[in-house]
DNA sequence: GAGCACAATATTGTATACAATTAATTTCAA
DNA sequence: TTGAAATTAATTGTATACAATATTGTGCTC
C-alpha cells in the first residue's frame, strides 16, 4: 500500500533505484525529510546499504519530479519551492484535476469506490490520531488514486509529480487555522463519484483545490530558509 | 538556437550529459532516430566521446520524458506512442496549451513577437525546400516558445514533454494528405498575441490542436513494427 | 587580532572493471 | 533435417577507483 505513489511515472531501470527513489519520495511525503535537507551521496549509500550509482539514479529521479534540487559539486537537497512556483502547482492541479475527476466519475467502478472509501477512513483515523504527516500523505493519495481511476496515464503522471510537489509546498506553507476545510471535500468527491456524477466531481474538485490554494499562506516574507546572508545582515 | 529545447525541465546534473540528452532529443524531434531505434550504450558512448555513465544519466533523463522506453538488461529504444498514447498526449495537451495561450497573449512583449514571426519565417522556409521533419521541428518549437512567453515553468515543462512526445507521434501516424491545416494556424495564433487577445489566442488554440489531432491516422491496425510472430501466424 | 592565502578534507563527477542477464550460435541427438 | 540443450558472445547493471571541485581549517602577514 505504500508503494502506491510512484507506479506512474517512474520507469523502472533499476529495482534497486526505484527502491531508494520510492523511499525517499514517501519520506519527503510524510514529511521526515524537511525542505533544504541535504541528501549525501556516500550517507545514502550506506543507509540503503547500496552504491552511489544507485544512490545517483534515484537522486536523478527525485530531481526530474522537482523534489530534490541538484546543485552541481554541492549535491543534492529536499526541494524548497518558492511562493512563485507553490501558486504554479496549484494552478496547474487546477486545469488537470477536475477534468480528471469528471473522467472517474464516468469510469468508476464499485472496487474503485470502495477503494477511496478506505482511503477516507484511514485519512480520518490519522487525523484523529493527530498524525497530521500521515494524514497530509493519505490525502495526497487520495488524488492520486482519484486520477489513477480516471485511466488517463499521461495526465496521471502529471498530477501525482504536481501533488508531490504539494508534499513540499504544504510543508512550508500551510496555515494551521484553516484544518477543517479538508474535513468533508474527499466525502463529497466520493459521494459524487458513487454517483456517476461527473458534472459535480469537477466542480467538487474545482472548488476543492481553491479552497487548499487558498489555504497556504503565501505572503512574500523572509522565509526561514533562506540564506544566512539574508536571514542575518539587517 | 538549437539549445531551445531542454532548457526547461533539465536538471544540469552534468553538463555533459545534458549535452548528449539535448543532442538525442534533437534527433528524436527531427525524426533522424526513427521510432523504434536501439540506443546502444557503448556505441552512444563512442560517438559522444564519453563514458557509459554520462549515456546512462542521459537515457534515463530521455526515460523520464517518455522519449526512450528502457527495458531492463536490453537497452533502451527510441519510444514508439500507442495510439491510446497518442491520444492523451493531445488530450493533455487540449487542457494546458489554450490557457496558456491566453496567458501569453496577456504577457507578450513586443520582443515576443518578433521571436515568434522569426519562427514562422523559418517554418515556411523549411516548407519551402520541403524539408517536412525540420518544418515539424520548429512548429513544435513554437508552442514551445510561446508556453514559454506565458511564463508558468511548470506548466512549460509538461507542455515541453508532451510536444517532444508529440513529435514522436507525429512520425508514427501522421497522414500526408492533411498538411495545409497548419498554414494558417500558427499565423492567426501570432495574430492574436500582438493585438493581447486572449479570448481568441485561446480559442485558436483550441481549435488548432484539434486540427492537429484529428490530422493523425489513430485507427486501430496492424502496425508493421509488430512482432513477426504476430505479423506472420494467421 | 583581522584578513587573506594556502593547504587539507570532504564531496561530487567521471571512467573503468567486473558481475549478471539476455540473446545468439553451435553442437549433439533424435 | 529438425529440435533442443548448452556454450559463447554481447550488452546491460553495479561497484569501485580515481579526478575535479568546493568547503573548511590553518597559519602567515600586516
Amino acid at each position: 500500500m505504500n508503494a502506491a505513489f510512484e507506479k506512474i511515472g517512474r520507469n523502472k531501470t533499476s529495482p534497486q533505484a526505484d527502491s531508494v527513489a520510492e523511499s525517499l519520495t514517501l519520506a519527503i511525503h510524510q514529511h521526515r525529510l524537511a525542505p533544504g535537507t541535504k541528501l549525501g551521496e556516500d550517507e545514502l549509500a550506506e543507509i540503503y546499504g547500496v552504491s552511489r550509482t544507485i544512490i545517483r539514479a534515484a537522486i536523478q529521479s527525485l530531481a526530474h519530479h522537482q523534489l530534490v534540487e541538484v546543485k552541481r559539486n554541492r549535491g543534492a537537497f529536499v526541494a524548497q519551492p518558492s511562493i512563485r512556483e507553490a501558486h504554479e502547482v496549484f494552478e496547474a492541479r487546477a486545469l488537470l484535476e477536475p477534468p480528471m475527476a469528471r473522467r472517474a466519475a464516468d469510469r468508476a467502478t464499485p472496487q474503485d469506490i470502495e477503494l477511496l472509501n478506505q482511503h477516507i477512513q484511514e485519512e480520518h483515523a490519522a487525523l484523529a490520531l493527530d498524525d497530521a504527516g500521515k494524514a497530509l500523505y493519505l490525502s495526497g493519495l487520495f488524488h492520486v488514486e482519484l486520477t489513477r481511476i480516471a485511466n488517463h496515464a499521461t495526465i496521471a503522471s502529471f498530477v501525482e509529480a504536481l501533488i508531490a510537489r504539494s508534499s513540499l509546498i504544504i510543508a512550508l506553507y500551510w496555515r494551521r487555522e484553516s484544518a477543517l476545510c479538508e474535513k468533508h471535500a474527499h466525502h463529497a468527491l466520493l459521494d459524487a463519484l458513487s454517483r456517476g456524477d461527473g458534472q459535480a466531481a469537477e466542480e467538487l474538485m474545482k472548488s476543492h483545490l481553491v479552497d487548499l490554494h487558498s489555504a497556504l499562506d503565501l505572503r512574500e516574507r523572509q522565509k526561514p530558509s533562506r540564506s544566512l546572508k539574508e536571514a542575518l545582515s539587517p
